[in-house]
DNA sequence: GTCCGTCTGTGCTGCAACACACATATAGAG
DNA sequence: CTCTATATGTGTGTTGCAGCACAGACGGAC
């Protein structure tokens, strides 16, 4: 594939890299594809590779012992998978997986650190976004506590609509639950009122959003303030 | 203060340091005392220094629109307060409050990213540092959602323990309830049954924890994965 | 078409935490 | 010692979600 179809459909953390940087990576960028429910890491292991999602989102869920589980971040074309490889730990205690099926550039550890260890935009750009994503985190943490199931599933939505260039989600409502961290029946329940305003319609598996404006009137403060980090450290 | 007394009651970070990167920065190291409640910064207000906290506690909060608030993370003398100053973003969207009063180190933010930019010891740290504070928070979001109340207390009782170096944590049940992003008379329930159980005694604002290991039995599993990542990246 | 696996809807019961109201206990000031 | 502000304890009712059980609905395989 010619460099610059690569970029075509590409990730924005990559697109604000100056040529004379892009140059030097371009060779080592390889597409990857994955499908829904494909697990990136798991906890604690190792990577051979750091990734930049370019259609593809996926989530870091944490997993618990007894086997629920409940997603801390999501990554998409505006970032990255695979913090751990430049801020020196190597392993994060989470699993990343394919929440929505798309496409990936990919670059070797070893590149991705020597380059990092430069210290010029390609540093700085990867810090910046590490900050965004603490920001969602933490945010989510909050949100755990604070809000609604209904709040947080219009938090998800929008999430993840950001991160795609379709109002519709390939998506079961089992999934959602299994990344929220809460039952299925809960999510079907905030599902109907959600459709029943007209604010979203959906059919096994498929989620169309219907009105984005009406899920940020409904959706709490949190989505906003992780949304406005994005854009003020990335934008 | 000479150089060896500031380094006695130290910060562990800093303590990690080679001898050569010390020498640098001791010039540079201020001692700073905090009273419990002192606001360190604001959120998205900028900071003129990085704090190296010594025997105070810092939390991290966000502050919701309507007042209620929720601790997304606490540093310690193992860490360090300012994380935006060398990620890039210059701000973060949460307040540090004085959890425990005590004492600090504190650099200039300028000597501090010129140090950082060496690329040196200090920035793996540091990077090191902020991966530890994202479990930390991530975990936080998972135990928001999947845990009660009782067991947060504990992850709560057992974060701040091992950031001091007594058993008694001077702490009303108003403000931990502030912390956790819930009622007081929750805090109340909670803290009685483990005072019940001979866990910790407590009288109006002093907390002794009496039994640290049934507290450890008590807890969920999210304290053990943050201090076992702490102790991977940085012990 | 029919079948079967998957996805969604709904009706319980139970519980943890919330909101509000108010009672009691304690430390420190005077 | 008394007063007061602050800290903690308790009761009642409500809410949001969990856990469990099962019914219906859809879609692809055959």
């Amino acid at each position: 594939m010619p460099p610059s179809t690569l970029e075509q459909v590409g990730n924005r953390l990559l697109a604000r890299l100056p040529e004379e940087e892009m140059e030097r990576l371009r060779p080592h960028l390889e597409h990857v594809s994955f499908t829904l429910g494909e697990v990136i890491y798991e906890s604690g292991g190792r990577q051979s590779h750091i990734y930049f999602p370019t259609t593809a989102i996926i989530s870091l869920l944490y997993m618990m012992e007894n086997g629920s589980s409940a997603e801390m971040g999501v990554a998409g074309n505006d970032g990255l998978v695979g913090i751990a490889l430049f801020m020196g730990g190597d392993t994060v205690p989470n699993r990343a997986v394919v929440q929505s099926a798309g496409d990936a550039l990919r670059m070797q550890t070893k590149v991705m650190q020597e380059e990092f260890a430069q210290g010029g935009t390609f540093q700085r750009l990867l810090l910046r976004y590490t900050q965004a994503l603490m920001t969602q985190m933490s945010q989510t943490a909050v949100c755990n506590r604070l809000h609604t199931l209904e709040q947080q599933l219009c938090r998800w939505l929008l999430l993840s609509r950001d991160r795609l260039n379709t109002d519709e989600l390939v998506m079961t409502q089992e999934l959602i639950a299994n990344m929220l961290g809460v039952r299925r029946e809960g999510v079907t329940q905030a599902a109907g009122r959600l459709q029943k305003n007209g604010l979203i319609s959906y059919v096994r598996g498929r989620i169309t959003i219907l009105d984005r404006s009406g899920l940020e009137a409904t959706v709490c403060e949190c989505y906003r303030v992780v949304k406005d980090e994005y854009d003020r450290l990335l934008g």
